[in-house]
DNA sequence: AGGTGAGCATTTTTT
DNA sequence: ATGCTCACCT
């Protein structure tokens, strides 16, 4: 009856999704017109209609969206029936499949995650193994090959005879060895899986009988290819909600195409459109609407609003840089000030990363707080790292990585000699990396003097591995006293050039081991549970703190799906929005799109600047403004140039007088 | 084992 | 301008 209620607060067309239960269904849903309410709603609704929850899936791309849906699906539905619910995401999707049915691919199923780094390490590793005095390969032009390789559904490399070819093979077969699984493999082995055993996909296609997924026109080919494999028969209830203008993802392997062809994919689906948007001004997406319109592959959409009075779009030109900068915050600060806004209404939006110094140095110059969204992560910290590689090499005693990362660190005695010897060995002998040490004919071999640092070392890992296995272990205490007893606390305040970067190190292994505790206090599945989720869910810590606040400065792509009251979009250049990689690669139409994005981020307001003159790589260089500036031209978008402002007497334009008086006020 | 300097590239990012 | 990698040096 609640579900009942709150359909009826849906527009016609929500209302038509939300209620259309039954065979494929693609659902279009633009920017702001109430996406994520309609995905709940429906879910709420199936329930209503007596779809067992635990039959519904909901597959997304990040872990926030995950979490975010659980929770509203939590205020939607009874809590019992809320929790039988699963969302999340691809990732988490696959593993769950795969440590399920693992030794059919020959892994066993507690096989160990690869991060980027791991996974950057093994394949140097592997390629230095593999490559002839003669020949060379960045292990990072690798990576992204065989990662595009894998995610074009390949499962071995098409040709051994390359270099790249052999690198893949061995890297492969490394990984194998290891026990350990990349990103890539968790979505191509669980395809492999579903595709070669019939049992296990049929059943995973009885495990549901509804699937929704969200940002449907990121999915590349092979999430397009799990999602056919679990939905259950000719006609099966696949709803997916995506928006192709806001496809920005292709460079790393999106598929444009499974949206717009998704009837090729899933016959007669049922289509809807959902074009009225709740967020923006009728100028916002107006300008928007202009723009896009330029795209010649999509399926056409034109976001309208209940009439808001609106404020016309800004578009300023700026003589550089630096003023852009100190323009966009000095505006900030006076309509903060005149509006009484929290900061946390503003952001500042950009292509690059780069672009965010100039903004920081300003920002910290006024004293305003703001946040960097998507700085250096919490996990990439080398003592996160190193805990995480402890306690994967205790779990898993077949990831050589993680036991490499740690087996002199802190240093005990085991150098580089014994090492390489180790892995000779294991590479010989076909065996773990930590197995190989524990051999007494191995032992024999190698210096005299390491033999008893190695004998301790492994001794010490499996003391802790019996104490953290223990049912009822209280992990906190056991690895942290662990930490201490094995000098790697000391060794950190060694390698610390100060006191407060020995601090922080140390607060971050605290924060790690109290994120432990917490995961043992809603979990029964212990530390392998608890690696799982680091590896699939690195973002958690930043997420759950969400504390940081301020002024919003972040990247167009990392800004999709988000929105705040008012929004500065800067760099609208040439060569930079338009990137100019990607006018040599023919993304154009992407780049569009990103700033499409952009633009459909605004609630309240929006200013566009783009500068004649900016900073690149050291030196300046003159700029024109973006080919899209034209495109958005019309009703509700103005131009103005920044220097002819301030050449005006202060009555003349409210702006210019406000933004001199704190520019003064500001810069005193 | 660890530190230093030359050389080099430099869009976007999740899991 | 800057940061990162790799090679070479102490």
């Amino acid at each position: 009856m609640i579900t009942k209620l709150r359909i009826f607060d849906l527009n016609p067309e929500q209302q038509d999704a939300v209620t259309c239960i039954s065979g494929p269904l693609l659902i279009l849903a633009g920017a702001g017109t109430g996406k994520t309410r309609v995905i709940t709603s429906r879910i709420a609704y199936l329930i209503e209609e007596l779809t067992p929850p635990e039959k519904i899936l909901a597959v997304t791309f990040t872990n926030k969206a995950a979490r975010e849906m659980k929770e509203r699906i939590a205020s939607l539905v009874p809590p019992d029936a809320a929790k039988a619910v699963t969302a999340c995401t691809f990732h988490s999707l696959c593993v769950r499949i795969l440590r399920s049915h693992a030794q059919l691919l020959g892994y066993k199923k507690n096989f160990s995650i690869f991060d980027d780094s791991d996974q950057a390490g093994l394949l140097k590793k592997v390629i230095a193994r593999t490559a002839a005095k003669d020949e060379s390969l960045d292990h990072k032009v690798a990576l992204s090959l065989i990662s595009k390789a894998k995610n074009q559904g390949w499962n071995a490399p098409p040709d051994q005879t390359t270099l790249l070819g052999a690198v893949y093979q061995n890297y492969q077969d490394e990984l194998k060895l290891q026990n350990a699984m990349d990103f890539d493999d968790l979505l191509v082995q669980t395809v492999r899986l579903l595709n070669e055993f019939p049992e296990a996909r049929e059943q995973w296609q009885n495990r549901y009988d509804q699937i929704m997924v969200d940002e449907f026109q990121d999915t590349n080919r092979l999430q397009l290819e799990l999602v056919s494999l679990l939905a259950k028969g000719l006609n099966p209830n696949v709803c997916v909600v995506g928006d192709d203008d806001q496809s920005i993802y292709g460079w790393r392997g999106a598929e444009i195409s499974n949206i717009l062809e998704f009837e090729k994919h899933f016959p007669s689906p049922s289509i809807f459109k959902l074009e009225q948007n709740y967020r923006s001004t009728t100028a916002i997406l107006d300008a928007a609407n202009r723009l896009i319109r330029n795209n010649k592959n999509r399926r056409g959409k034109r976001l309208w609003c209940a009439g808001k009075e609106a404020a016309p779009v800004q578009v300023m030109a700026m003589p550089s840089d630096v003023e852009e900068a100190e323009f966009v915050v000095s505006e900030i600060a006076a309509q903060r000030e005149s509006e009484k806004l929290p900061w946390e209404h503003f952001a500042v939006l950009f292509r690059m990363n780069a672009q965010s110094r100039l903004l920081e140095n300003e920002l910290r110059r006024l004293r305003i707080p703001y946040r960097v969204v998507g700085g250096k992560s919490f996990y990439d910290r080398r003592e996160v790292k190193d805990l995480l590689a402890y306690l994967s090499a205790i779990m898993n005693p077949d990831d050589d990585q993680a036991l490499l990362r740690i087996i002199n660190t802190p240093p005990r005695g085991i150098g580089p000699t014994s090492v390489e010897l180790a892995l000779s060995e294991s590479a010989a002998s076909k065996c773990s990396v930590q197995e190989t040490l524990s051999k007494p004919e191995f032992l024999s071999r190698c210096s005299r003097k390491s033999a008893p640092n190695i004998t301790s070392f492994l001794e010490s890992l499996q003391t802790l591995r019996i104490q953290v296995s223990t049912p009822g272990a209280d992990l906190f205490t056991l690895i942290s006293s662990f930490l201490d007893t094995c000098g790697y606390s000391e060794d950190l305040r060694r390698v610390c050039k100060t006191e407060e970067e020995f601090f922080n190190r140390e607060s971050n292994l605290r924060d790690m081991l109290g994120l432990i505790q917490r995961y043992q206090q809603r979990s029964t599945d212990g530390l392998q549970g608890f690696l799982d989720e680091m590896n699939l869910d690195r973002d958690r810590q930043e997420d759950e703190e969400d504390s940081a606040r301020g002024v919003t400065l972040i990247t167009l792509h990392a800004a999709k799906g988000l929105e705040f009251p008012h929004v500065h979009l800067i760099g609208a250049e040439e060569a930079l929005l338009p990137h100019s990689r990607s006018l040599s690669e023919g993304t154009l139409d992407e780049e569009r799109r990103l700033f499409y994005v952009g633009i459909t981020r605004a609630m309240k307001t929006l200013t566009i600047t783009h500068c004649q003159n900016r900073k690149k790589y050291g030196s300046t260089e003159l700029s024109l403004p973006s080919r899209f500036l034209k495109e958005i031209e019309g009703t509700g978008v103005v131009q103005s140039n920044y220097e002819e402002i301030m050449n005006q007497p202060a009555d003349e334009d409210f702006m210019a007088s406000e933004f001199e008086k704190f520019r003064a006020k500001f810069s005193s």
